[in-house]
DNA sequence: CATAGACGCGAGAGCGCTCTCAACGGAACC
DNA sequence: GGTTCCGTTGAGAGCGCTCTCGCGTCTATG
């Protein structure tokens, strides 16, 4: 096989066509005989062409990719590579991606670098870009600069979303856990410029005061050793607490470390609920009983509004995070589980 | 502000150069004066200009943008979204890119799907493509069609790449099993189409062979699911058990499971070492022995390999795999870690 | 002082594609 | 037969940039 670049033209040529009906015929467009499309068709085959991506972007103002962006919190780009998160927001775009033949472009950069990234990915949207946890302020920026965006996870108003529904997840788990006995709650949230760890904040907060407990909450960074320190220093500050609240599952597995480390028991002495549901939760002894968070779904749905165009500036759609119980909680904590939807104090929230 | 689209003639004109005097200066190319270098820069900064990513590439031929290939086992793409070890593979790019306004392109095909992702590529190389474990017919195909191409992972002799010593870390594995008292010793491997589960396998082989052990292996498929039905297999097939060696620590976490349900205990009836050291490793109970593998390490070396146009066919570069003992292989194993480098049997290994 | 070379700069020709517009032929209508 | 109209096709003008080439200026060299 020859690989000398082939162009459009050399297809016309061949097919006995204009470059103006070889492309028509390329894009699919109407407009064309059968025949005509169907030399050009065989030709394409035969020598393997495939149009240049760059030079009908340049032409069409059209791109063949899909951002996916994560801002990174304190500039700290590593988290990426620790949280299983990541890899499944990635693997729900590229679900929602396959067929398509729009490739995926990943972008991570601290806040720092924002305002360039958004001019990058301003210039080169079409398909859009999945805005991964941005802060509202900066989703507003991107959505104004970039148009066809997608936030995942809660954000400003007027930006297209796909959300998970933390708040009220997270007031699920504190009132799980009250409701298996414990009566000394604590939690382990993540960074506050993700707006998912705000979510869960403010659903934990709600709950605790409903029920009149104590809010006793720290910050672990959604990282294993975050939660290990936080849960140490939980333990230390409050020798009675019987439960805590991770959001996230890593962070809950640094805390039942941290919990046996310090010679308590989970979830005898401690009941631990995580979050997310992600790869480490089944590893963890005991299994922890966690959020599902369907993060590959999410992912997907956004990838294909996307795709669809159909983002309408207060486009919206919600996901439930199941409550997957293991052993974390007890062994006979699955009896417990959550009535459907208390609708009582739920009523009209997300 | 305007968002009106800029162009270089826009600078230029704003300058009062000419397109080429600004192009140059943009690209950073020499034969510039000092002071329309300045003027140029100010205007640029000032209106907040970025070139068109399309209409370099083709005009220059170049792109802007880095692939990363991993071509999935028999077509299951999810394995992507259940391995850490992807995740990490991205950050360690990502690390490598910073800076460079170089992008990353995820593709992600089953093996069915390579060749039209191969033209993909082709045609958009610059950067190049990162290939991640795909299989060494697949990589010189790459490499034949593609040129700048890195692999990570053993692949055909002439087609650059980044190896861990999968091999030797393998061998060394079951060598310290034994060490600590195993005798009879299994394996979980990874499914043959990935090159780094092909290394450890031969490690493991080689390394029975040489302590007259049985080859006891099955596949697990890199999948926690995998490794608890191995182990459950090769518990109910090898009642006298006493060490485990799984190919990736979501394996060896499943195998740990598998034994815990099985009414055996580890480490005390049987060891159990993984390999990778992914953030799950440290979850597990109790925590893995495992072979820590430097992906992010290896990942940017890749990638500053294609960056810097350092892939010549025959490049090279190794990466040690090191063991990280924890508890699964028993309390008192760290002190007997292998030998910094048994010569002897391993002379000429990697 | 003439010539050569070095240097800085601009003109202009593409890169490979898309898309508008005009031209053409044939069918349908009056 | 003339007119209109539609479906089909090709010509050609860009898209925004890079890069070669040549021109003019300025400094060494004989």
């Amino acid at each position: 096989m020859t690989y000398r670049k082939l162009t459009i033209e050399d297809i016309a040529h061949q097919a006995g066509v204009s470059r103006a009906t070889a492309s028509r015929v390329l894009n699919k467009a109407p407009g064309v005989s059968a025949e005509l499309r169907m030399r050009v068709d065989r030709v394409v085959a035969d020598l393997g062409y495939r149009p240049n991506a760059a030079a009908r972007a340049l032409a069409s103002g059209r791109r063949d990719a899909l951002d996916l962006v994560v801002i990174a919190c304190h500039g700290d780009i590593s988290l990426f590579g620790a949280q299983p998160y990541y890899s499944r927001v990635i693997a729900g775009v590229l679900a929602a991606l396959a067929g398509t033949d729009t490739q995926l472009r990943v972008n991570v950069a601290g806040s720092a670098d924002a305002p360039e990234l958004i001019e990058r990915v301003a210039q080169s949207v079409t398909a859009g870009a999945v805005l991964v946890n941005v802060s509202p302020e900066l989703a507003a920026r991107f959505h104004a600069r970039c148009r066809r965006v997608v936030s995942l996870g809660a954000t400003a108003a007027h930006v297209p979303a796909v959300e998970p529904e933390n708040s009220r997840a997270a007031y699920d788990a504190i009132n799980f856990l009250h409701r298996i006995g414990c009566r000394r709650i604590a939690a382990i949230h993540g960074p506050d410029c993700n707006t998912c760890a705000a979510g869960r904040r403010a659903g934990h907060l709600e709950a605790v005061r409903e029920l009149g407990l104590p809010d006793i909450a720290v910050d672990g960074g959604f990282r294993r050793e975050g939660g290990y320190a936080a849960a140490t220093r939980l333990l230390a500050e409050h020798p009675d607490l019987d439960g805590i609240f991770a959001a996230c599952d890593m962070m809950a597995a640094g805390a039942v470390q941290a919990i046996t480390d310090a010679g308590r028991r989970v979830p005898d002495d401690i009941a631990v609920v995580g979050f997310d549901d992600s790869a480490v939760a089944a590893c963890v002894s005991p299994p922890l009983t966690t959020m599902r968070l369907p993060v590959e779904q999410m992912a997907a749905a956004a990838t294909r509004a996307l795709l669809e165009g159909a983002a309408a500036p207060h486009w919206r759609r919600f996901f439930p995070v199941e409550m997957v119980v293991r052993n974390s909680t007890g062994p006979d904590a699955a009896l417990l589980l959550p009535p459907a939807h208390p609708v009582s104090a739920l009523a009209g929230r997300r």
